[in-house]
RNA sequence: GCGCUUGUAGCUCAACCGGAUAGAGCAUCGGCCUUCUAAGCCGAGGGUUGCAGGUUCGAAUCCUGUCGGGCGCACCA
């Protein structure tokens, strides 16, 4: 709709300056066409005259008048008024709105995707937790979000892959090795001789009793059986890696999330790919030796500080395989790649950048993109929560699956912008029967299911095809803003991936439930006029579509029951 | 100290990259079930958009300053 009434305004302006009422040269400005925000103002505003006005020394609503005179006839149109300080408010005509609703019925749950990817590859990384322990909040909120845009991006024609990215090697998972053997041993956390950086939580005893009796674990397609011998801290952790890499994967799957790639980092190093960006880095000129270490010169390419990138002991910084894993995402093919991030990460985004950027290999400059999401805090019975018993020293993504359920953890989590800090309410997520937004959502959709099984017990046929004819039917002031709505669904998909929102498709499934339960509530739907029965059907029915497309969208569930 | 980010109703958050009278939920108060599920609907109160300047037809949004949160500033990952 939008599409359409920008290229009457173009029109108009075209006929102006070949007229002469407008400059020859003028400048088209970027003009919008945007939803009013009330319906006295109409379905859409535009402020091109406001905007034309300056260059053409002419006042903003008698250029309105103009352009409003210029503008071609169209069917879509009913009503064009000029309000406040210029604006061009459209008022669209009923037609325009029903055309809508057959397109719904027609193209089903492909309604609202559109191709501007145009097939082409985007990597989307997320999680990439290490393997040294359960999945916690902030994994969930990642998890949530990349998951989200993932499927946003796959609406909007994108061909995406999704990307797991974890250490396998490093000190982390020397630590996790460390840890499961102190318990494979009978040290306690407690006591005096327990490693001092050691994993504390209760999952390393469980780890470790399986290694002792020689469980076997499946993971990353991979099965690895416990050697159940103490001393060996290789096979420990190997062990212990494919134990964390099949819980997280549990933890993932019962979150709804799944990956196409699990990339390891030490293939990085066994490959050769370390190495190699070393060599282009240290040939394209940009490296220099000080102190007995390698150095990049990151600040020419934005970074605030030079970084190491091989220590004075030999080992490379962890930034290095970072870059070579970045690299391999671009020769892999990923044209866009979107990495999601915490944000006390965010420091290591121009060093990646600016590594990236030295390579010299057509990459481009903003390369990757990133999502940072800000920590999330949890609280119950008004108080900050911050231990669970498995993992000890934060609450896991497991635990509020558990209690509040997948479909309110994933809404909670995604429902605020990514930058902002999250507070989770586990009494709001969880009183849910009730409060909890995604049951509203939900209802909508499970209240048309429910009219349509009452429709026969009533003696009523329900003919969709019937309700498109008589579409026209649909007159009150509910069934307009409910088809307004509805219309609304492909912008709000487009805005949400330009601008890597996904927050806003749960804020806008709200308003379109709310429309439909007002609706609802207002007016019976099986009546005993069979054209304006299956009017209202047809309405109810596409917004159930719509909901379920948009539900979707954020991997929630569309019931049928509550 | 420097950098990134954030500040909107009592609480949790929106506001379509500058638009018209800043909107929802929770909480509070008051109404609506012999009619398709009350997990719902309707109404009321609640705001100097942290503060001060600036830019212009117009600012929660952009710029500057300032105050308060969060995070980061390793030859750690």
């Amino acid at each position: 709709m939008k599409a359409q009434l920008r290229d009457l305004v173009l029109q108009a302006i075209h006929t102006l300056r070949n007229d002469a009422t407008l400059p020859a040269e003028l400048a088209i400005p970027a003009f919008v066409i945007e939803r009013a925000r009330s319906r006295e103002h109409g379905d859409f505003a535009c402020n091109a005259a406001m905007l034309l006005a300056k260059p053409a020394r002419a006042k903003p609503r008698e250029l309105a008048e103009k352009l409003v005179a210029a503008l071609p006839a169209n069917t879509l149109v009913e009503k064009v008024e000029i309000a406040g300080p210029g604006f061009i408010n459209f008022f669209l005509a009923a037609g325009a709105y029903h055309a809508e609703v057959r397109r719904i019925m027609a193209e089903g749950d492909a309604y609202g995707r559109n191709a501007s990817g145009g097939g082409k590859t985007v990597g989307v990384e997320f999680v990439s937790a290490n393997p040294t322990g359960p999945l916690h909040v902030g994994h969930g909120r990642n998890a949530a979000i990349g998951d989200c845009v993932a499927r946003l991006l796959d609406a909007n024609g994108w061909d995406v892959k999704r990307e797991f990215y974890y250490n396998d090697a490093g000190v982390q998972i020397a630590n996790l090795a460390i840890s499961v053997q102190a318990r494979a041993r009978g040290i306690m956390p407690e006591d005096s001789n327990w490693p001092e950086n050691g994993y504390r939580g209760d999952y390393i005893a469980e780890v470790a009793r399986a290694y002792l009796d020689r469980e076997s674990v499946v993971a990353d397609g991979e099965t690895v059986v416990g050697a159940g011998d103490v001393d060996d801290l290789d096979a420990i952790r190997r062990f212990a890696v494919a134990s964390l890499r099949h819980e997280q994967d549990l933890d993932l799957q019962a979150f709804g999330v799944s990956f196409d790639t699990y990339f390891l980092e030490s293939s990085l190093y066994s490959d050769g790919k370390v190495e190699e960006t070393v060599r282009e880095l240290i040939a394209h000129g940009h490296t220099y030796e000080e102190g007995g270490a390698l150095w990049l010169r990151t600040t020419a390419f934005g970074d605030d500080k030079d970084r190491v990138m091989r220590k004075s002991d030999g080992t490379y910084t962890y930034f290095v395989p970072d870059v070579a894993y970045h690299l391999s995402k671009w020769q892999r093919g990923y044209g866009k790649a979107i990495t999601v991030l915490g944000s006390d990460h965010h420091g290591s985004l121009a060093r990646v950048k600016a590594g990236l950027q030295a390579l010299d290999c057509g990459i481009p400059k903003g390369y990757p993109d990133y999502m940072l999401y800000q920590m999330v805090t949890v609280m119950k019975g008004g108080e900050e929560v911050k231990i669970s018993k498995r993992a000890g020293s934060y609450v896991t993504l497991r635990d509020l699956i558990d209690e509040v359920g997948r479909d309110a953890t994933r809404y909670f989590l995604i429902s605020r912008k990514s930058d902002s800090q999250l507070v989770f309410d586990v009494d709001l997520a969880r009183s849910q029967s009730n409060d909890n937004p995604v049951y509203y959502i939900q209802y909508a959709h499970a209240r048309v299911c429910s009219v349509l099984r009452q429709a026969p017990e009533k003696g009523f046929t329900v003919d969709l095809a019937d309700g498109l004819a008589h579409l026209d039917r649909l007159d009150n002031e509910h069934e307009q803003i409910l088809l307004t709505e509805l219309s609304k669904y492909p912008e709000q998909v487009e805005a949400a991936t330009a601008n890597l929102e996904p927050h806003l498709i749960a804020t806008w499934l709200r308003e379109l439930a709310n429309a439909f339960h007002t609706y609802y509530n207002s007016y019976q739907f099986l009546v005993e006029d069979a054209g304006l029965r299956n009017a209202r059907l047809a309405l109810v029915v596409a917004t159930r579509q719509v909901l379920k497309n948009g539900l979707d969208l954020l991997g929630l569930s569309a019931p049928e029951k509550m």
